[in-house]
DNA sequence: AATGAATGAGAATTCATTCAT
DNA sequence: AATGAATGAATTCTCATTCAT
């Protein structure tokens, strides 16, 4: 309880941990995994190489986490966008868009990263393991937003019709802000717009433009 | 002016530069292109690095050949697919289950490679251009699949709904392949399908289970 | 930005840096830039070759290094030579004689050094240029020198004859260190000096043995 | 005797082995011994390196056959000038310049292969050795020369003067065509010759501009 | 806790040379 | 004699990680 006690270097500590996290972040967007090695973190980061591994076992552990945070912000992103507005009173096109958009969002944190992150998603078995938790949680999400309109809906299988939709929405979000589709944006997201509408809801509902 | 790597001019000189190409498609699917040396994919072949480097100039030109040579036998499935059947004498859920087996049998070619390719895609921009004019031409196929029953559509701008089709259908092929979805596989293909065909096609077809 | 290569800051690192520096020039003395490797200087040094690399970019930049060192003990040397005595109190002979014994003792700083730069002096653009510019300024000492007894001189264009006189110098020196010349050392030496003496001094003082 | 004989064969035998000769003295003047590889060596002379391997048992061996077929013509476009003119019939100011024109002569056949010549000498010790015997044979013949004047002559230790006019002529030529001196040309030779004429020539003679 | 010097395994690549055809 | 495919030792250089200070 005396002033002698660590918790400012506690503090300090902290903020160190974070400045590598953000560095690295930083890094593994714009140069990839393995295209960026250790000391660039670190020196990014305006640490020495010696407290870097202090903090961090090893660069793919740091990974793992750079990739955790940005999966968990990428999920309250989502959740944040979903629930936003009370889905039950909308139509089912404006829901279908506030799905999309909500993905988008998710994406547009910070797209380089987002590319890195596949790219480590289809390498590594363990960021696999834990995308594909997150995609679990999205799903479930995703059902959530579904459920409370089941009434409304086509569809009776929930969790697959939520799978195959957020799906195709990742997809998309990828050829338009990864692979620079040939066709303009719009066309594409109406036509993805149109199509889970007319998968998600009754003809009535899927009937509007 | 001799060109920097050898120019097969022997039958012997062929078949070793077959064989390196093969070792390196078994190992790039195995390990991956990071996790792959050059040595290894030499003993693998049962070359000599030498020999290696003498027909490639660096393990990047291999893998582009490799990568290249695989997405060229996925597009010959994907037209042979396609073309098996006489399309306009099907049924709507029967064209759609045409489209999508198509695209799933490109991938079963070697789902690991697949797999490798991927990373390389989101990784590289030298082979995410090639991806993406090979994603160009499968979308040029499927429009020419779809202009064939054009009377009996819904949808009007083709290349769109082209393009968000094949989309949905890669990212739940991979979905199932890759990152095994925890969703039986069938109620996955159930309701992409689904989903396609409703979209695609006229209510009349569209009712059709 | 950090630089490339480590910038010594502890004085270990020092020592580091300096150990490879003088292993170098024993290993190129002995075996030439191209008959020595990364590897057996480190070692010689007593030095990892991570270590090695991280204070010299390359072999290249390390023979840089020790040739600029070199030249630069070897450009002290001649200036002390030459500046050792009030030229101005001396008779032709014994200043020519001085001049010249102050360019052999340049080159016996490391006879065999001196061989494997002349080597990279003809072969590199770069060891080239340096070699020029060191070149010029014993020239213009040498000018210095000679105007100190301008009105003793026979010669007009002191920097033509500056430059001829060192060039006579040089490879008469070669001659006898390095291509081991037939004749006896003095019998050379004593040709030399006349002629340079004849060559400068107006008759007068050229006169004397 | 008959037509079948291999002699043909033999002619094309010694053209194939010229062209290599000449392909190497190509390269090695424009990328050096250790720049150049033996496949290069081929390919330039319209060879395969089997055949390559079949004329000059390896690389170092070419260089010295190369090597001494360039000095061979050194030597023999130093004798042809020194003996164009019946010399005792010059001034002793011509004389000198008749020799020194010898020797830029014998340099202005490959300037560049000269340079590479240079290094190997100063690297290898068997070029050393071939370099030091042609010296001394340009020494002899240099005696011989200024034998023929002998009486008009100042020195007389005349092998030692002509070791050190040689070195001195040679550096100068270097220092000029190699190392680009700073100084015109113009000025660095009539220092030259003049440092040589007052040299090697009685008053009386060296007295002439 | 922090620093940065040191390590060395390992990867990529070259090239002189051999040898089967 | 000619060819060019094949070899593999040798070399350069990188980088994740450790450890003495």
């Amino acid at each position: 309880m005396s002033p002698e006690t660590r918790i400012p270097q506690q503090q300090r500590s902290i903020e160190t941990r974070d400045s590598i996290l953000a560095a690295a972040r930083e890094m593994f967007s714009a140069k990839g995994f393995h295209g960026t090695n250790s000391k660039e973190i670190a020196s990014q980061a305006g640490v020495s190489i010696g407290s870097f591994y202090s903090y961090f076992k090893n660069k793919k552990v740091l990974f793992m986490e750079v990739f955790k945070a940005y999966k968990q912000e990428q999920i309250i992103r989502i959740l944040r966008e979903q629930n936003r507005q009370r889905i039950e009173t909308l139509g089912g096109a404006t829901i279908v868009r506030a799905i999309i958009e909500s993905l988008l969002a998710a994406h547009d944190l910070s797209p380089e990263f987002d590319r890195e992150a596949m790219v480590m998603c289809y390498a590594d078995p363990e960021v696999k393991e834990y995308h594909t938790e997150i995609e679990r949680q999205i799903n479930a999400q995703l059902v959530g937003t579904l459920r409370q309109v089941e009434d409304r809906l086509r569809v009776t299988d929930l969790e697959a019709a939520a799978a195959v939709v957020a799906n195709a929405v990742e997809m998309t979000v990828h050829s338009i802000k990864i692979f620079d589709a040939p066709l303009h944006r719009d066309r594409i997201i109406d036509a993805l717009a149109e199509m889970i509408r007319r998968f998600l809801f009754k003809d009535s509902e899927a009937m509007t433009g």
